[in-house]
DNA sequence: GCGCATGTTAACCA
DNA sequence: CTGGTTAACATGCG
């Protein structure tokens, strides 16, 4: 689950915010008796992180490749890692990583989450400035630069901004670094809508397409960079940029 | 029914 | 210490 499927999460679950917790099912580690009596403070998003705060706990949540949750409506013949019973509705999450966090959010740099209010796109050009060996394949998904994108948006992403996905940062003007920025925060935001309006799939350009919607040429795929995941692309809109101006 | 995939962490080893 | 590899987790889809 990628960054914008998790703000879309805390909407739904603050809906639910201060309304008190009747029971508690737990297949976690960690001792959430004492939620019990307790009420949702607020939920929040870090990237891909789900964070629930209560009054005397806080819970970090990640879904992971196959994480979900419901609310009302189970799933059925599953275990869920935590179910939460209000009075008129029930909260389950099934197959996540849930972690107990200390209540001080300070770790937390909103402004590396795309998704934020404080994202500081300055500070996300400068980091990719600083690793100019590296593919920018493998810099969209590294979460301390653009904290919430997964794979789909970057394969998204670098489509709409017409990049290589294994071009280096050292072969990039600043005006394609700048484009390759903007285009991650707008397609997140795009993602966000499509996805609330539950037409995400629909409206995937190039993640597991066979054609180049622009050009009609068949689309490559390949498993890129050093963290060898899944690229969509066509080789005629994306080209390398080896000798650009800089 | 197999193999892979919207992801991350930890163990292990060179 | 660093970097690379592997496994673990656990589910839906083609």
């Amino acid at each position: 689950m990628e960054g914008p499927s998790i703000v879309i999460a805390t909407e739904e679950l603050n809906a639910l915010a201060k309304k008190k917790i009747l029971k508690v099912t737990n297949h976690t580690k960690w001792d959430l008796d004492s939620l019990k009596g307790q009420s949702l403070e607020e939920a929040l998003s870090w990237g891909k992180h789900l964070i629930l705060k209560f009054p005397r706990k806080t819970l970090r949540i990640h879904f992971l490749m196959f994480g979900s949750y419901r609310i009302d409506d189970p799933r059925e013949n599953r275990i869920p890692k935590l179910q939460l019973d209000l009075k008129d509705h029930k909260i389950y999450f099934y197959s996540c990583a849930i972690k107990e966090i200390e209540n001080n959010l300070a770790d937390y740099d909103w402004t590396t989450d795309v998704m934020s209010d404080e994202w500081d796109s300055k500070k996300a050009l400068h980091k990719l400035k600083d690793q100019p060996k590296k593919m920018i394949c493998d810099l969209l998904l590294d979460q301390e630069i653009f904290s919430g994108v997964g794979n789909i948006i970057k394969n998204e992403v670098l489509f709409r901004a017409k990049l290589h996905p294994e071009e280096i940062v050292d072969n990039l003007t600043s005006l394609q670094l700048r484009k390759l920025v903007s285009e991650t925060q707008k397609y997140c935001f795009q993602f966000y809508e499509w996805k609330k309006d539950n037409i995400l799939r629909r409206n995937w350009l190039v993640f597991k397409k066979k054609k180049c919607p622009v050009c009609e040429r068949e689309l490559k795929k390949k498993h890129t960079g050093k963290l060898v995941r899944r690229t969509f692309f066509c080789s005629h809109c994306q080209k390398k940029s080896s000798n650009k101006l800089k």
